[in-house]
DNA sequence: AAAACACTGAAGTATCCACTTGACTATTTC
DNA sequence: GAAATAGTCAAGTGGATACTTCAGTGTTTT
């Protein structure tokens, strides 16, 4: 319970920032090399792989190193935790405005 | 186009706060004063404003002030615009990944 | 009219985090 | 094997931001 608190403040932290949502941006284009990953971004080699770290540790990315290029691949349980939180937050509070519909409804016939 | 873009980052942004997140929490079971939201939560009622001021401008709360206390509420424009950008993500990488099965396929018959 | 209540505003602090530099390792290419 | 390439590591810096305090405003209650 506790570990899935952390997961999901890291998620919303990792999208947050607008580096990280452009890369992930580019990585939903295709595979890429950190360096190819970089190029655009102005930003130097060693803050992308920093990002990198970070998108990976909540499952947003992937990358692996084959010789001396590390490929980077977008990742699927991060997307599906985040639209899960959103999916549930929104039901909350839509049941609740149902039986806010409802309740009123019931106080016209009265 | 600029417009979107920022509206989309301030969104990340607010979610990615574990306080505010706690905060859309309990508005999702129904409206709240300022001070009933601010018990839990172990701030100042100053922190709560701040943070309720912050949600209000990328369109995940609603406030609104009778007499002297301010009544809070979720919205839902800014959970539409975070599934949104989900959606495109994924879709867009399930479509990369649809076309590399193919690919795959295709290689594997010739 | 006084006291209690529910906030609001301005200003400061302290922590966090994105990004940098510079030195280093490991793999290719020539 | 030297040079170029692709990335990694450790440590530091600057700016953003979550939070505080404290002094106010407007609204109920008594």
């Amino acid at each position: 319970m506790a570990k899935r608190k952390i997961d999901i403040d890291r998620l919303f932290h990792a999208v947050g920032d607008p580096t990280r949502r452009a890369m992930l941006d580019r990585m939903s284009q295709g595979p890429l090399s950190v360096s190819a990953l970089a190029a655009p971004l102005g930003i130097t080699l060693t803050a992308v792989a920093q990002h990198l770290q970070i998108l990976e540790e909540c499952g947003l990315a992937h990358t692996e190193k084959l010789g001396r290029v590390r490929t980077c691949r977008i990742e699927s349980a991060g997307f599906d935790a985040l639209e899960q939180w959103i999916r549930n937050h929104r039901t909350m509070w839509e049941r609740k405005l149902d039986r806010l519909g409802a309740f009123l409804e019931e106080d016209e016939e009265s």
